[in-house]
DNA sequence: CTCCTTCGCGTACCATCGGTATGTCAATGA
DNA sequence: TCATTGACATACCGATGGTACGCGAAGGAG
């Protein structure tokens, strides 16, 4: 099954691409990196960065995409690994931190991204992977009874700026005693929604 | 007390440049305003606007400075009317959703400021403001013995950026149902903080 | 009132950057 | 073998943020 000289060297130009760009965006953010950099990285030239993209920000889209999806992917990998609804929750939670504290990912996933597509286009990818797991995890728990009955969209909402925000904070924080205070007061949280707390 | 023609003119015309400024970056955000239009709505040119600030950023600066306090100032003005300290902050998170959802003070301050200040700075404003009294309120109620002693700093980012979240998704929601359910999936988080359940 | 200085601002210009049109050469398939 | 397609390079354009400089009126000194 020979895939073609072709395709093969077209896929992975437009890998460096993404990869290059990804890099650039992470460490310098969207606006400081000019395609003049990104295309000298990869050791392309705009022609080819246009031939794969439609615009800057369509190149964006796709770092974006794939930062969302690896993030997306490891939560849930870590969540499904765990017995119960409760614990795929507070685990992927967790998890979530986690991945998110990378500098490299979070100024793409949560500072350029709504600047960059608006934040409702950020939204809708979030939706489409991590947010897609915390709001199925809290529907979960609701039909299992849980927690308390409610809409699962202000929840949602509400979980993952506060998770966001954290990441963000804990990017730039040396200290690690402030990631376990994050984990255990944003535990303290999610315990709050529980129907009847157990002593 | 004649101020004197000259300095009246001044600032007559950077407040112009600063409403005229905020009001396209609110409605079509930081990038997608030229400095052509902003100088073109305020009725000066491109010297007047440099003769004020030192580039387009800084211009953004002073006005996001400007949005934080105003909203900062509502926060504080409601918080302040409330007798205890829990009421201050349960008031103060109510108040600080109902200014947050307006979406011409939306965008500039949650979805730009961070983009084009960086996180860093933003956070550094957001501290100055709204943040400053978050973090007051959560320690008051610490030393009040109302919620259980821990870190403010976690707890504080973990609040802020659920409410900035909130906040984004309300603005884009036409359900007003939406606000009331997230004020009360609100209020059942911040209820958790405090040491003792009753009941 | 006169002169000089200062200051707020307009004008003309520049560099850079995102974006496009077009050329080129190799891979492909008949 | 040869025409075609497609991946990419090159050259160029318009717009935008930023700068250098000039001008005219306000303010102070005599």
């Amino acid at each position: 099954m020979g895939r073609g000289v072709r395709e093969e060297q077209r896929e992975q130009t437009r890998r460096t691409l993404l990869l290059q760009s990804r890099h650039l965006f992470a460490t310098r953010g969207y606006q400081a990196v000019g395609l003049a950099e990104i295309v000298g990285a990869a050791g392309v030239t705009k022609g080819a960065l246009y031939h794969h993209f439609a615009s800057k920000v369509e190149l964006f889209r796709a770092v974006l995409t794939q930062v969302q999806q690896e993030v997306g992917g490891r939560v849930a990998a870590i969540a499904d690994a765990q017995p119960d609804p409760w614990s795929r929750l507070t685990a992927g939670c967790q998890a979530f931190l986690s991945a998110s504290a990378d500098p490299d990912l979070q100024r793409i996933m949560l500072v350029d991204g709504p600047a960059v597509l608006g934040w409702h286009e950020w939204r809708a990818l979030d939706e489409a992977t991590s947010g897609r797991h915390l709001a199925d995890a809290l529907a979960d728990l609701i039909t299992a009874g849980v927690i308390a009955p409610q809409p699962v969209a202000p929840l949602s909402h509400l979980l993952s700026g506060a998770m966001n925000e954290a990441a963000l904070w804990l990017a730039g924080s040396a200290d690690p005693a402030d990631l376990v205070a994050t984990q255990a007061a944003l535990s303290r949280l999610i315990d709050a929604l529980r129907v009847n707390e157990p002593l």
